[in-house]
DNA sequence: GTCTATATGGTGATAGAC
DNA sequence: GTCTATCACCATATAGAC
């Protein structure tokens, strides 16, 4: 029997979903969600928004998947980190690298999730999209909580010292993620160089800034 | 010869633009620059919108004014602490500090700041309001400058590892300057339960987190 | 100085041709 | 599936009464 012939491999049928969702990214970044019209996003597309609303109901389901998108990338970066060897301050430190490492690389997401993180806090949604916005803080949440997880178990083995864990997870998470109010990538950008970058970040936050004696 | 009655002390004739700046300053933080329109301010001052047009002539013009006076309260708080005696490191540790409190009691304000920065990379201003921005940008420049150079100096007297100048002030500013993204005030605030905050804050920054031999 | 009423332009979303 | 045309609404800003 003849099968049908076999499909492009990993080609979803919902990547014209993808790139609606990159375009409303850049745009969401540069101008922020509200700044941002969806015939702005049709121009990125180079089309008319007649094709944003055939696969999108509004501006704000959009917006939803861009901010789920990079959450995704930030748990998939992180991933690898949190299953590292060593003990507790060695593991955080990768996980700090590899967050850093994603927040330059997804640069424009992570933009869109930072302005889902403050609109959350102030905006009541509509009780059709409450759901959808309690998952996203919830994601969020369990997010900070991988940092909080390894600083506690750093403190425990001795690796770390015996800082506040919850505000030490803020000053972490908000020195990396404030790059996205500074960094902008460039064509030389690599993977190396953004490594290296990360590497900078990284340095001052585990050893500190004070010379030892 | 009679001379006119007394003014009440330090009561200046613009103290109308102050009420507006501040319940612009809350409605820009709640809901961000665009989102929020010039009734909101007009309800959030239980008046009408009629008021806000006397004193302002756009919208735009009030960002402007509560973006200023948000650099002027960092600014302010600043100062005593880079008069500071003694060696580099302890200068630049009670410039952290000053910040830190500066970011949480005036947090309403910096909350707009931090979007006015954000703004100002992508949106190209109208020639009318291009020197305002400007001087704007520059004003967050020189803030930074500041503890640039404070990291330097740290670093030539030996109180301060060789970082890298320009990433580490990010990473400190970026700590600090997060705090807008979660902390809220409450009633019980008070300086000394910020101070406090300040404290957990900067101490993994000077510190750093991994422990000593 | 503050209000009410309104002009004006733009934006999210829809209907229907192709 | 994508486009054109259009509606309905909302927000900035102004004009003029009080």
């Amino acid at each position: 029997m003849d099968r049908p012939p076999a499909k492009p491999p990993a080609r979803r049928k919902s990547w014209r979903k993808d790139e609606i969702i990159a375009a409303a990214a850049e745009c969401f970044m540069r101008h922020g969600y509200q700044a941002t019209t969806v015939d702005d996003v049709a121009a990125q597309l180079q089309c008319t928004k007649g094709r944003i609303y055939h696969y999108y109901a509004s501006k704000t389901d959009l917006f939803f998947d861009v901010h789920r998108e990079g959450m995704n990338r930030l748990f998939a970066a992180l991933g690898p980190a949190m299953e590292m060897e060593g003990d507790g301050v060695t593991v955080l430190e990768a996980m700090c690298l590899a967050h850093a490492e994603a927040m330059l690389e997804h640069h424009t997401f992570e933009n869109v999730v930072a302005q889902g993180v403050h609109m959350h806090r102030f905006d009541g949604a509509t009780a059709e999209h409450k759901a959808t916005v309690q998952a996203l803080i919830d994601s969020r949440d369990r997010f900070e909580e991988h940092f909080k997880d390894a600083i506690r178990r750093a403190i425990d083995d001795g690796s770390l010292r015996a800082v506040d864990v919850a505000v030490t997870a803020k000053v972490i998470l908000g020195a990396l993620q404030w790059t996205i109010y500074w960094y902008r990538p460039r064509k030389a950008d690599t993977a190396r160089s953004r490594a290296a970058l990360a590497r900078k970040l990284v340095d001052p936050l585990i050893e500190g800034l004070r010379a030892g004696d």
